[in-house]
DNA sequence: GATCCTCGAGTTCT
DNA sequence: CTCGAGGATC
């Protein structure tokens, strides 16, 4: 059917006005007319749009809701990395950040661009030609969930890019959140219908951003600020990120009203304090503020430590503290034995959310704070996450209050208990003997970052292992649904998707089933070096340990002459694993035990595979051998090192006829001559980063 | 031997 | 998130 030119003019009009009037309303809070009209006009285009539904276009605002309910969220992996800031906790601490920068920087005074640090959630959008193609949450950083059809629902982001001429990329950087009188009245409408409540507006932003039905997420009116950009392309060049928020402002995106650009520290402080005190009557929560370099060739110049930006901080409001009293002081037994005193707390609300746990550490913790049964104690949440006790009011103590003192045998398994004199922990000695010690091996051998089994939680390990089911991971691979049905709280359905879940768990990367094993010492990390090192389960079980503690000990020797001559350091055997770790790794696989515990898993049918990592995209980096000589403008060689490798590649101390790029800084040696001489692509930091921006990690 | 950094282990709550 | 320990470096 052909659509009549006045109607499709008609049509675009609706959309234009509608999206005029979110604008108004939810991006800058002054809607221009009733709500009633509003909805006259929305039911005009759906009506339109249902007669004739050529006119239906993706950005059409009837479009924000509709999408079909799914059944998981895709993985998206970020085309720039979504980084978390370092944090500040004091003035001193920005101070010693301001310091840094102007030392980095070489300047008398450095500018800021300051913000509120929201407490939501951070999302990226991406726009492709000027229309949102895809919405996805931060995730761990590198990955993050797909949460477009959600993230359409919410009406402050807007669909298309306004104005005559949208970049071909614009990745827009920001936070979901929900107001606060939203949440008030979410909460109320959840009472009312006799549902749960939600803790706080994160936690109700992040449960409704995380809805598969993205009806329910329209209907939970979330908000948006953007605070940056990832990647772009054909966007405008700007040389301040305040003149980046002026033009996402520009285009319609929703900026903070309350971003200011400071010129130093005194600034800074300023900002925070008066942030802090509107902070009770914003309309939506923040737990601090951020500061940011303002100069973008300045932020590129200072680059990155480890996960988090050196241009950038946040500087936190104190975390919101609470009395309760302490019920009792118990011990837990974690998977090395370890045993871990954590107070149980009268219940009490701080921080959003209700605390009855809080860890004490060790035995010097609980001196040094004083902890006793019964006494009256501050708590908060550190890093507004996690519980602590903040302190004890002594005051209040009951008489007769007794000092706490460790237990001389294993609560679980009775087993002595001993402390490693020098070392802070009490550990039992049970072993595996220890059921405690047993449950936490297999559930950290099932943890997602080991061998991935979904499902297989804290609960059902407790029956497995005291109805005797399982004592080691190699009986997970033997359980059938009948026998898992016959646990409690486990119907057919669930069992299968257990057993399942474990047969899915046979093909695993090498390093992954390394650091699944649980050798004391040896986590994600390390297991990536040993598996990278030697290629296979049984080179690792019959490597010569104390030979190779000695080959690294004189690698070692060697470099720091070396170092000194000013002559290429070697490539280091096993980095990061000494001989401490070494030690444990032979005592663990001399163990018969340990190693009859590997071959049944084998013989069930587990395949390693080599790669770190199955089915990622295909990479420029890895499986290269990379060279690095002179300095690097801005990575310092080790970050280089640490980045090459993280992304599947090898760095080498030598050129030669199997080297892939020599990347050369300033003052290279003579590797840049042999480089030359071999024919061998050479790059600088910017063709290195070009390469890591096209590589996944 | 001191010092900085990274990794591992343990922890909370939804 | 925090603490403690091991490793690397000077």
């Amino acid at each position: 059917m052909t659509v009549p030119a006045g109607i499709t003019k008609r049509a675009r009009q609706l959309r234009e006005e509608i999206e005029r009037h979110n604008y108004r309303y939810y991006v800058l809070d002054a809607p221009l007319i009733p709500d009633a009209d509003y909805d006259r006009l929305f039911r005009e285009l759906q009506e339109l749009e249902a007669q004739y539904p050529a006119l239906v276009s993706p950005d059409s605002p009837t479009r924000r809701i509709g999408a079909a309910p799914l059944s998981q969220f895709a993985e998206i992996t970020h085309r720039t990395p979504m980084l978390s800031l370092n944090n500040a906790f004091d003035a001193d601490e920005v101070r010693a950040f301001d310091r840094r920068v102007r030392e980095a920087l070489r300047l008398r005074q450095a500018e800021y661009a300051a913000e509120p640090k929201f407490d939501g959630l951070a999302v990226s959008l991406t726009y492709a030609d000027g229309m949102l193609v895809q919405g996805a949450t931060r995730g761990d950083g590198y990955t993050g969930e797909e949460v477009t059809a959600n993230l359409r629902t919410v009406r402050a982001i807007p669909l298309r890019i306004a104005g005559r001429r949208a970049p071909a990329l614009l990745e827009v950087r920001g936070e979901v959140l929900m107001l606060k009188a939203e949440f008030e009245q979410l909460n109320a409408e959840q009472r009312k219908r006799g549902e749960k409540e939600f803790v706080n507006p994160r936690n109700a932003a992040a449960g409704s951003l995380r809805q598969l039905d993205p009806h329910v997420t329209a209907s939970r009116r979330l908000t948006f600020f953007a605070y940056g950009v990832g990647t772009a392309a054909g966007a405008p060049g700007f040389t301040k990120h305040s003149e980046l928020l002026d033009y996402l402002e520009r285009i319609r995106f929703p900026v903070s009203r309350e971003r200011e650009v400071v010129h130093d520290v005194e600034g800074m402080l300023d900002y925070y304090h008066e942030i802090g005190e509107r902070r009770a009557r914003l309309p939506y929560d923040i737990d601090g503020v951020v500061y940011k370099v303002n100069d973008l060739a300045a932020q590129e110049k200072l680059g990155f430590v480890a996960r988090a930006p050196r241009f950038a901080v946040a500087h936190k409001y104190p975390a919101e503290e609470a009395t309760t009293t302490v019920e009792a002081i118990e011990v837990q037994v974690g998977r090395t034995g370890a045993l871990t005193p954590v107070a149980r707390l009268r219940p009490v609300f701080v921080g959003g959310v209700t605390v009855t746990n809080a860890t004490l550490h060790n035995i010097d913790q609980v001196r040094a704070k004083d902890v006793r049964v019964g006494d009256v104690v501050v708590v908060r949440r550190a890093g507004d996450v996690i519980p602590e006790v903040a302190r004890v009011v002594p005051e209040k103590r009951p008489r007769g209050a007794r000092e706490f003192d460790m237990p001389a045998k294993c609560p679980v398994c009775g087993s002595k208990v001993e402390r490693v004199e020098s070392e802070a922990i009490h550990r039992c000695t049970g072993g595996l003997h220890c059921a405690a010690q047993r449950k936490q091996a297999i559930l950290h051998f099932a943890s997602r970052r080991a061998m991935d089994i979904e499902g297989l939680g804290e609960k059902l390990v407790d029956q497995l292992v005291d109805r005797h089911m399982v004592r080691t991971p190699a009986d997970l691979y033997r359980l059938d649904v009948a026998a898992l049905a016959s646990l409690e709280r486990m119907a057919e359905k669930s069992a299968g998707n257990v057993v399942a879940a474990i047969e899915n768990s046979k093909r695993r990367p090498l390093a992954r089933f390394i650091h699944a094993l649980g050798i004391y010492h040896v986590g994600e990390e390390v297991a990536k070096v040993l598996s990278r090192h030697f290629g296979s389960i049984h080179a690792l079980m019959d490597a010569e340990w104390e030979a190779l503690i000695a080959a690294k000990e004189q690698i070692q020797k060697d470099n720091a002459r070396r170092r000194i001559r000013n002559e290429e350091p070697e490539e280091p055997l096993l980095p990061g694993v000494g001989p401490e770790i070494m030690r444990s790794i032979a005592n663990f696989v001399t163990q018969p035990h340990n190693r009859e515990v590997i071959e049944q898993l084998l013989a069930a049918g587990i395949e390693l595979e080599r790669s770190m990592r199955a089915n990622s995209a295909p990479s420029t980096i890895r499986g290269r051998t990379f060279v690095l000589t002179g300095t690097l403008p801005n990575l310092t060689r080790d970050e280089a090192r640490r980045e090459i490798e993280a992304r599947g590649g090898r760095v080498s101390g030598g050129v030669s006829a199997k080297t892939d790029y020599v990347v050369v800084g300033a003052d290279p040696g003579s590797k840049r001559d042999k480089a030359v001489e071999l024919g061998i692509k050479m790059l600088d930091e910017r063709g290195l980063l070009e390469l890591m921006k096209d590589s996944v990690r």
